[in-house]
This record gives C-alpha cells, structure tokens and sequence, in this order.
DNA sequence: TCAAAGGATTTTGTGTACAATCTGAAAAAT
DNA sequence: ATTTTTCAGATTGTACACAAAATCCTTTGA
C-alpha cells in the first residue's frame, strides 16, 4: 500500500499568520477605525518584512476589515451608524435563509444537542432579575454558539462567508454599547427556543420569518439605543 | 487565448489595472474553472513583474474569484452547480431585500424614466413569437438595466457588494446556457412589471415578495434545465 | 510493469533596494 | 495674515534576487 508522508508540521505561510494576528486586533479594537495601517510600523513591530504584511492587509481589505486607496495605503474601515443598521438588515436576510434552510435539511443529532445545551444554559441565565457584565458576556456567547449552529446546519459556504463579513461591521465596542435590558435579552432568548423549535419541526418558512424578526429587533434596539443618546460615543 | 489589456492611466497603479485585466478576462471565461494562475507566466504576458501580479491576484481572491492555497497558489474558483443554486437563493434574499428599501425610500425621477425606458423596450422584444440570440443578449441586458436600477434605488453600498459577488458565481456560460424559453421569458418581464408598480406605490412588503420570487424562478429554471440534461457541459 | 525514491526544475514566499508618490511644514509672495 | 510654493521626509509601488516549498521526471528496485 503507498503511504505518502504524513504529519506535516504546521505549515502557514508567514502573510496567513500575520493576517490572522492583524484580524484579531483588529476586531479587539487595537487599531482605530480610520487609522492608517503603515507597513514598515508593522513590519517592524512583527519582526518581518514589509512583503508579508502587505499580503495580510491585502487579505483583510478583501474581508472589508480594510480599505485601499492607490498611492496612499490602507485604512481601517470605519463603520457609520448607517453601515451598522444596513448590516443588520443583511443579517437578519441570510440568517433567515440560513434558519429556512435548517428547517428543510435538519440538524444532525450533535447540533441539536449542542442548541438545546446553549438554551437550557440560557434559561437559567435569563431567569434572574438583573445581570452583571459577566452575565451578559456569558449570554453573549450562548447567543453567537445558537446563531453558529444554526449557520452550520443551514448556511452554505457563500451565505456563511457573507454572514461573517456583516457580523464583522459591528465592532465589539458597538456591541457590547448595546443596552440589553433583561426584558429584551429574555424576549430574544424566548425567539431561540421558538426559532429551534420551528427548525424540529421543519417549518421553513416559520423558522425563516421567526429569524428574520429576532435579528431586526436587535437592529431596532440598536437604533432606538443610539437615539436617545445620540452623542454617547 | 488573448487577455485584453487594461489601458495604464496614470492615476492608477499597475496592481489595480492588472485586476481589472484579469477580473474581465476570468468573467469573461479566458481561464477555465480551476485553472492554475501562474505568476511568472502572467508577468511575461503582460509586462510587469510579479509583485502587481500578486497583488491583483490577492484582490480578485477577496472578490471570490480566485482561491489560495499557501505555497500553491491561485486558482480560478470553480463552482459547483450547488454553489450556482445557493448564489441564487442569497440574490433572492437579498434582492428582495434592495426592493423593499427601494419601495420604502423611493425612486428619483432619473431612476423612475430609466426603469420605464428599461419595461417598454421589454415590452417590444417579448411581444415577439420567437427569439432570435441578439434578442436574447439584448434582453438580457434590459434584464441586467432593471435590476441595477432597484440595486441603486434601495440597496446599501453593503448589499450591492455582496449582489455583485454573488452574481459573479454564475459564470456568462452558465448564464447563456439556461434556456430561456420565451414563455419564461415574458412571465419573467411581467414580474418586472409588477414590481416597479409594487416599488411606486411603496408597497415595500409586495416588492420583495416578488422580488425574491422572481430571482428564485430564475434558479428553478436552472435546477429544471440541468436536470433534464445533466451532462450538457 | 509497477511503485517508490531521489533529484532537477518549476513555482511560490520573503527580503530588500530603488522609484514614484504623497504629506506636511517651512519659506516666499501677495 | 493668508495663500501659494517649495522641498525634504515619509510612505507606498515595483522590480529583482534569493530561499523554501511543491511539482515533475527520471531512475531504481522488486
């Protein structure tokens, strides 16, 4: 039998890591939005030389982390409140596709376990009267492993790819700015279990109108938050 | 196979009109699916060294054209039939989606009398028994000339990026392939019809109902016309 | 004949030098 | 004082050389 040489180390081009490493300081916020991104700065922060990095910031401006202007370099991109509620609307159009399609393909037995331990995870969260930070970074994550699953189950490769890149518009300083009322979290929570059952069930379009609703309403939040403090950046 | 080179103005870099040769010549299928791109080879072709080369390459991979596998290289992307198909579902949702907004934000009079230009000389070719190719690329362009305008009217800067990626999916021989009988062909210019008048009387929740059907019956008319003839390639 | 092994060739990844262009501040002119 | 001009420094764009990795082809062994 040919065996071919296995086990490779792991090999990444330095331009993959280093756009890994950009990416994630990007979305943790360690770079401003609108801030130009000098390539012999970085270069020599990284220790290599200005070719890779030129390949990451190519790599992010492909994602839309970055912006390009000839002649002048890249740019962080920098989000308007407009930007945001638009992703939002994206949002809640593929996640609603994603949801449909869930419903009509199913989930694997893994997947449904998985969504039913982040709810139940959930309920005992929401059943509180108030919430600490920790509670809410906590829900934070039981809400993006639902939405995860739900991509994993339903979305393609393109409508995960897209979902990604209009996940990405909402820096995490937005997000976190969001005021999620108990009230609010609850409800959305309730939307989980109603969405989940709706995919069981295999109620397409249910689950797709259940999905586009529960990812507008945090658009709504959004600009209802954003409206009664419009100055509070 | 010969690529048309982009003329070198000289506000531009040779990265950015080295990406529009070749973003035309892969749309206009001068490389095949899966075809290697090699850079020295490319270089040769088109007088530059390699380093705009890559990075045209790195900016065509960001629009989903070509694929990278480290220290192999790009790749014109192939797609799958199932990739045409899920393309079609995301422009559904997301047309559907620019509709709404359009019927929400309203028309301008230049996009109004563009449109109605757009539906007449429409109106004049499906009136015909039979189509002719000429008929069918120029009605393919009127076809194009609607949608662009609902994409202006109602779609973000976000969903127009995202519609033009997911219309580069299905390459011109795909598209020219689906046979579009001339029944198809004018239920399809009456959908426009309707959906102008939909987007008029700012009925935004008819718009994209019909908007997101009108993109769907696109895609089953795929899914029926490959599978009466699979091996048609 | 076939498959594995090895090396030569090709191709991509990276560093670096230099050219082209932009930026910003000081100097000159009104 | 304001505007324009100029120019030096900084930054990006391009070419090229070398290193690293992959690919191809020949050779070798059963």
């Amino acid at each position: 039998m040919k065996i071919t040489a296995v086990a490779e180390t792991e090999t990444t081009t330095r331009s993959v890591s280093i756009a890994e490493t950009l990416r994630c300081a990007i979305l943790a916020g360690e770079f401003s939005p609108g801030e130009r991104m000098i390539e012999i700065n970085l270069s020599e922060r990284l220790n290599v030389s200005r070719t890779p990095i030129r390949a990451a910031f190519q790599a992010l401006a492909g994602e839309g982390l970055l912006v390009h202007t000839p002649n002048k370099g890249y740019y962080v991109r920098e989000f308007s409140l407009e930007d945001i509620v638009q992703a939002y609307e994206i949002r809640a159009a593929l996640e609603g596709l994603a949801a449909r399609r869930a419903a009509q393909a199913g989930m694997t037995t893994e997947q449904m376990e998985a969504v039913e331990e982040a709810l139940s995870a959930g309920d005992a969260l929401v059943d509180q009267e108030a919430f600490t930070p920790e509670d809410r970074s906590h829900y934070g994550q039981i809400n993006k492993t639902f939405h995860d699953i739900v991509h994993a189950a339903g979305g393609s490769t393109m409508i995960r790819d897209m979902l990604r890149i209009s996940q990405q518009v909402a820096p995490s300083s937005h997000h976190n700015v969001i005021a999620f009322e108990p009230r609010d979290v609850r409800r959305r929570h309730d939307d989980h279990h109603r969405i989940y059952e709706a995919i069981l069930t295999r109620d397409g379009g249910r689950a797709e109108i259940l999905m586009r609703d529960h990812v507008e309403s945090v658009k709504l939040s959004l600009i209802r938050t954003l409206h009664s403090k419009p100055h509070a950046e």
